[in-house]
DNA sequence: TTGGAGCGCGCC
DNA sequence: AGGGCGCGCTCCAA
């Protein structure tokens, strides 16, 4: 690692922080803690504070104005590294070790730093911290692991740094939008007007006065009754249907959505103060990914989004990478003919120009399934055509499909490992082999599908984090002073997307760090072979401005 | 009353 | 027989 200063930061009985600089070892109170952490970020040397979540400690900085340059976070690590391949398990064993093992992440509901039977009320966090420096040293792949888990640490800076700014959240303009599809609002436990007027029309349709269209079975029932035979009643089952009912009945199940997902209760739960505030788990799935256990951040719909406005005088830069994962692909496999494809804002025409395919569509089909793993359909037929123009692309994903199939486990570039098969997390059958042979065929076909696509997806995450945090600093650097909030910050990310709140007349020079970040993160991961990272860039007042190609950019109201 | 499973939807 | 996720709903067992 670098010669940075690493700073401890441990939980002890009695709400006290030990905090533990070198050889030196101090204990402080809590309260004392922001101004301690501030002390040592103006000085310049920016040390690494190392701490067991960030989710725990970070708030209480950000809500005190103070931002820190950089962190370890020693519970992500420590996942991180007990999966790696490349990682001896052995030297993250020790004193506490199993503790660490245990830890879940930091509950937004929990206590900030003390609660009364916390366990990790006592982890120390030197002691795990020399554990991993010492692991991810003695790795055959030691580089790669360093900028894994500093990305990943970065990665949860960003997450508490957006849950604290919040997403600009104008609930007249969301109540607005409700009321107009809805309805005004209803009491509780009731439909909204319009939706129970479209209800009504689907009983009458179907001869059913009782019908709760929300019931599966009645709805099956009722639609039999009718003469409609379907299996289930998935929008696009029902629209293959030729019956009256099939046109109000989807109607409502999208506005039944609507009003479930993104409604009032929604705006009451996680709109405070004009700001959205979701709460992010950075890595928190199985292939690296961010999920997110509050506020639905990672599937607000497209519906919602124009009530997402930037402040007076202020903007909102939305940038989003096209086809990251095929480029990402492209990347790590090393594949010339494929990088070519990628120069340019779109792969998938470059794979047309390219003769490898006839159309735009086609290139977007076999990519996709090869690395999905498609096996029939149009998708699949085209991967076998793909093959030959891309061997090592497809050569790629084909083998870590494979390895999967053998039971084995694979790892994305910077050495994450996938969850072993019959594992756990991977799908939801913690043990247990199937006893039956055609089931346990089933099975290790599943988790061949699963390892293919998690060196893709789980190598795009790593990426992104080297995006967000490379974006992060740049960002911070726009303005000399000032907290966090006052300068241009991300208040959102999902996968391959950001969006960044800053004043208006920063706004092209955000949007310039935003492409310079995407470059350098991909120069970073794939140095031996240049890939570009094209960016969908919208500078808008609203969200849901953005992402129209040719769109002009609105700066004004 | 509660918690989990399964469905269907939405995001990538 | 296409990967990852969260969420709200209904239904049903405990």
């Amino acid at each position: 690692m670098s010669s940075t200063a690493r700073v401890h930061l441990s939980r002890l009985p009695g709400e006290r922080v030990r905090v533990v600089d070198g050889d030196h070892t101090e204990v402080l109170d809590p309260a004392a803690l922001p101004s301690y952490v501030a002390g040592r970020e103006a000085h310049g040397d920016e040390p690494r504070w190392v701490w067991d979540d960030t989710a725990r400690w970070y708030p209480a900085l950000l809500e005190a104005g103070v931002r820190v340059a950089r962190c370890h976070d020693l519970r992500l690590c420590h996942r991180l590294l007990r999966r790696a391949p490349a990682v001896d398990a052995s030297l993250l064993d020790g004193e506490e070790s199993a503790l660490w093992d245990r830890l879940r992440p930091f509950e937004p509901s929990d206590p900030a730093l003390f609660s009364v039977d916390d366990a990790g009320e006592h982890l120390r966090a030197d002691l795990e911290d020399a554990r991993q420096v010492a692991a991810v040293a003695a790795s055959p792949e030691a580089v790669r692991l360093s900028l894994l888990v500093a990305a990943e640490s970065a990665g949860a800076l960003v997450a508490a740094e957006m849950t604290h700014a919040g997403v600009p959240w104008r609930v007249d303009v969301h109540d607005r939008l409700l009321t107009e599809l809805l309805g005004s609002r209803p009491p509780r436990g009731a439909r909204p007007r319009l939706l129970e007027e479209l209800a009504d029309e689907v009983r009458g349709l179907l001869d059913s006065p009782d019908l709760n269209p929300d019931s599966r079975p009645h709805l099956l029932a009722a639609l039999r009754r009718a003469g409609v035979e379907v299996p289930d009643t998935r929008r696009s089952t029902l629209r293959r249907v030729d019956h009256p009912v099939v046109e109000p009945l989807v109607r409502y199940k999208q506005l039944a959505h609507l009003f479930s997902t993104s409604g009032w209760t929604w705006i009451d739960q996680w709109v405070r103060d004009g700001r959205f505030r979701p709460v992010y788990q950075p890595a928190g799935s199985a292939t690296g990914r961010w999920s997110s256990n509050g506020g639905g951040a990672l599937s607000f719909p497209v519906q919602v989004r124009s009530a997402a406005v930037a402040d007076e005088g202020w903007v909102l830069v939305v940038a989003d990478v096209a086809q990251l994962e095929p480029r990402v692909l492209a990347g790590m496999s090393g594949d010339q003919a494929l990088a070519r494809a990628a120069r340019g804002a779109d792969l998938y025409q470059g794979m047309v120009d390219d003769g490898a395919v006839p159309t735009r569509q086609d290139a977007k089909l076999g990519l996709l399934g090869a690395m999905y793993g498609a096996t029939s359909g149009e998708s699949g037929r085209m991967v076998a055509g793909l093959t030959r123009r891309y061997p090592a692309a497809f050569g790629l994903v084909e083998g870590a499909a494979r390895s999967g199939e053998r039971g084995e486990v694979v790892r994305t570039l910077l050495g994450r490992g996938c969850p072993a098969l019959g594992g756990g997390s991977w799908d939801e059958s913690p043990d247990a082999p199937p006893d039956d042979l055609d089931d346990q065929d089933r099975h290790r076909r599943a988790y061949g599908r699963f390892t293919r696509n998690f060196v893709v997806q789980g190598t795009a995450a790593e990426w992104a984090s080297c995006w967000l945090a490379d974006l992060r600093n740049r960002l911070w650097r726009l303005v000399d002073e000032g907290p966090l909030e006052a300068r241009p910050h991300l208040v959102f990310f999902l996968h391959d997307e950001v969006v960044v709140h800053t004043p208006a007349d920063l706004a092209d020079r955000v949007a310039d760090e935003i492409g310079a970040s995407a470059a350098a993160a991909g120069a970073l991961l794939f140095r031996e072979l240049p890939v570009d990272f094209p960016l969908n860039t919208s500078i808008v007042r609203s969200y849901a401005e953005a992402g129209k190609p040719g769109a002009p950019p609105t700066v004004d109201a």
